[in-house]
DNA sequence: TGCTTTAGGTTTTTT
DNA sequence: ACCTAAAGCA
């Protein structure tokens, strides 16, 4: 490991009590903490699994852990480490029987949150314009960040519907009981409860985890907060690594005075300051620090790096939103192609996820590879998560958000009456859906139905995961319905289904705790930044959120533009608008040397046109920072290059719609054999056979592009015609 | 009951 | 512009 600077090193071997690390972006964080884990063990004979390291996503957790590992060894591995709701989820594992749950709950995502408060809303024929569902999820899942009881804090409130609302939140709160369910709020907020009402299983914890490390600490919420100041309650080793200006989470609870209060809170803190960046130009540093500056609530550093001036920051102006994108990828051409860099060194930012699809699809039609992080995840497509709702349903038939859509997923006759008939017998029963489900005698296909589920939980007790969910595939009929469909749709949900099976085989591989149970808090406990991996040679498209603790040798941030960036939600909040400056500092400070901001003249907004006027927060930057570029329409050919053949503004032109699906190709349903005008394409002559590691055996049917963009057409019998990018296409002759 | 069509809301950010 | 959820039809 790298040595460390003077700050550096009294934050990493500073001794007990508690320690506030300001660590400026850049400035060695990580370094610090992974040093100061290592000196802990190596200097002060603590034990590893006497460390709790909190992080705030997984991947954050698994890289420190494996640069801990790097510097001591196996007996890094034994160091806690975690995010908030994975460590949460493991205390409450072992003991959350003590609050009258089973410990083997399941966690509900904020999808499932919502149904179960639908459901709600339907039995208990509450109008949902009345008592909005998002509303009432906003309620519950607010209180539970400040670690109030949600019925109370509606009791709290105010309103018209008042009384309507403390019923659903009752009801809501009694059928995640009854199905042995928490919801991401619950993870953190039982524990709290938990270690409140059993000072013994607190006393427990102190003991085991006698240092405390907490980093993005100004992103913690009221309830992480109480949570820490428990655990540390004790001998008070507590050390927190944050920075104010990078506080982002405010919507979700996040309180920025959890950091800026720290030495009230926990007396005679010691506080260390890294101000010195390693990361950017000193130009990128001075224009970032001139807009988060702008900021009341905040302590104040000054960053300093010894990298050097840099380049001047380009400010870029296009008519339109295609405009913008096009602009954005000439120039990630042109640096690619003359400053050899790869793909994987560009990164684009942008405010809301909508932003993405316009940079997608000028990224496919120029061949770039890329990965999109965030937006849907894997765990959210629809046919993964029906085939976890049969699991969760195995294993906890009371779970009756997921038993109600699977239900009849696949079409099996049961209509909206036969369950309304059984939500009405459970409810005079008292009990889950299932269980009126279980004495059902009449309705022959809900006796169909109880049989499989039945057939299924029996086989539970001899399989593993993983065949577990083949025998649910099969059982089902899930598999046999896409298959009988036949359409790209439905081939590609096949191939997710098998992606899905790939990773519960992985799971089982790796040796670990592979239980269903586990397998499903791992897929809701997920991010996705936990998925994105630098190693691949592909431009980096994420929300300005994602950015957050990584960088890049070029960063791209579109849309700054007034009521996108600051968002027109945030403009008449000055707490709001503070963090939409923070979030800006963010993106800025993740770049090392190229940073560009763009923003358009007019973009397309639900359907109709926007005409916004440029960020305020680029007139906070020094003029003598930046160069200014101005591409008009008129232009915009000679800018695209060799891509401009359209001549115009307007791209809708290009016509087909491409998609990426998976690392290193692009394609999906082609209906034409247009583009694939080459006989023979990097060695692969039309009609000869070749292997791919996931889709087998194809044969070529053509080519297109040439050189890095080359592209080989390849139909496999499965899955019809795929085009893959033949730079990144791990084939093999047959 | 289930498929197709239409209407409505949606987009701020996510563990 | 896009996706979901309710309404309408077979």
């Amino acid at each position: 490991m790298e040595s460390l600077n003077t700050k550096q090193y009294e934050a990493a071997t500073y001794g007990e009590g508690p320690l506030l690390i300001l660590a400026g972006a850049g400035s060695g964080k990580t370094r610090v903490l992974v040093f100061r884990v290592a000196y802990l063990i190596r200097e002060k004979n603590v034990k590893p699994w006497n460390i709790l390291a909190v992080t705030f996503t997984n991947k954050a957790a698994g890289e420190m852990k494996e640069r801990v590992v790097g510097l001591l060894g196996n007996e890094g591995k034994n160091v806690d480490m975690g995010t908030f709701h994975h460590i949460c989820a493991r205390i409450l594992r072992r003991h959350i029987d003590r609050l009258g749950y089973k410990t083997n709950f399941v966690i509900y995502d904020d999808r499932d949150q919502l149904s179960a408060i639908k459901t709600i809303l339907e039995r208990e024929g509450i109008d949902d314009k009345s008592v909005p569902p998002k509303k009432i999820q906003a309620i519950i899942n607010t209180a539970k960040n400040q670690s109030i009881s949600p019925v109370q804090s509606a009791r709290n409130s105010m309103g018209f519907f008042k009384e309507k609302m403390i019923l659903v939140i009752e009801e809501y709160e009694k059928l995640l009981r009854q199905g042995n369910a928490l919801d991401f709020g619950d993870l953190i907020y039982l524990t709290v409860e938990l270690f409140k009402e059993n000072e013994d299983l607190l006393e427990e914890y102190r003991k085991r985890w006698s240092f405390i490390l907490v980093d993005e600490y100004q992103d913690t919420n009221p309830v992480q907060y109480q949570l820490i100041k428990m655990l540390a309650g004790g001998l008070m080793n507590i050390t927190v690594v944050g920075d104010d200006d990078q506080s982002i989470y405010r919507w979700r609870g996040a309180d920025i005075s959890n950091i800026l209060d720290f030495e009230r809170d926990f007396p005679g803190a010691h506080i260390v300051r890294l101000e010195q960046n390693y990361r950017s130009t000193q130009r990128i540093l001075s224009a970032a620090g001139s807009v988060v500056e702008k900021n009341v609530g905040r302590k104040g550093k000054d960053l300093w790096t010894e990298v050097g001036e840099g380049e001047l920051l380009t400010l870029c102006q296009t008519s339109n939103e295609y405009e913008e994108a096009r602009y954005v990828l000439d120039e990630i051409g042109s640096i690619h192609g003359s400053d050899d860099r790869r793909y994987s060194d560009f990164a684009i930012f942008y405010r809301t996820n909508a932003q993405s699809r316009v940079v997608e699809e000028e990224l496919l039609k120029r061949a770039i590879p890329y990965t999109v992080v965030g937006g849907m995840k894997f765990y959210d497509r629809m046919e993964i998560k029906d085939i976890l709702c049969y699991l969760r349903v195995i294993i906890n038939p009371d779970d009756t958000v997921a038993l109600k859509r699977v239900i009849n997923t696949p079409p099996r006759g049961i209509g909206k009456k036969s369950i309304a008939d059984m939500e009405e017998k459970a409810i005079d029963m008292g009990a889950s859906l299932y269980r009126a489900i279980e004495l059902e005698k009449g309705n022959k296909k809900i006796i169909a139905f109880r049989s499989m589920i039945e057939s299924l939980c029996a086989k539970k007790e001899t399989l593993d995961t993983a065949d577990l969910l083949r025998e649910v595939l099969i059982q089902s009929g899930y598999v046999k319905k896409l298959k009988d469909e036949n359409t790209v749709e439905a081939r590609s949900r096949l191939e997710n289904i098998e992606e899905l099976e790939e990773a519960i085989r992985e799971m089982i591989g790796e040796g670990e705790e592979s239980s269903i149970e586990s397998f499903l808090e791992r897929t809701s406990l997920m991010s996705d930044v936990d998925n994105y991996s630098e190693k691949e040679e592909r431009v980096t498209l994420m929300t300005l959120h994602s950015a957050k603790g990584l960088e890049f040798p070029a960063v791209f941030m579109m849309g700054m533009e007034e009521n996108l960036f600051p968002h027109s939600r945030s403009k008449d909040d000055i707490e709001a608008l503070e963090e939409e400056r923070r979030l800006c500092y963010v993106g800025m400070t993740r770049a090392r040397e190229h940073l560009y901001l763009t923003y358009t003249k007019k973009r397309r907004v639900f359907g109709s046109e926007q005409y916004n006027i440029p960020s305020r927060f680029l007139s906070d930057i020094p003029e003598e920072l930046m160069q200014r570029v101005n591409i008009e329409p008129a232009f915009a050919s000679a800018y695209s290059g060799s891509y401009g053949q359209s001549g115009g503004a307007h791209s809708e032109s290009y016509g087909r719609k491409e998609k990426v699906v998976q690392a290193g190709f692009v394609g999906g349903g082609f209906d034409d054999d247009k583009g694939l005008a080459l006989d023979e394409v990097g060695g692969y002559a039309r009609g000869s056979k070749v292997r791919h590691p996931t889709f087998g055996e194809g044969v070529v049917r053509g080519g297109e592009g040439s050189g890095e963009k080359a592209k080989i057409a390849v139909y496999f019998p499965r899955l019809g015609l795929k085009k893959l990018l033949l730079k990144y296409a791990p084939l093999e002759r047959v």
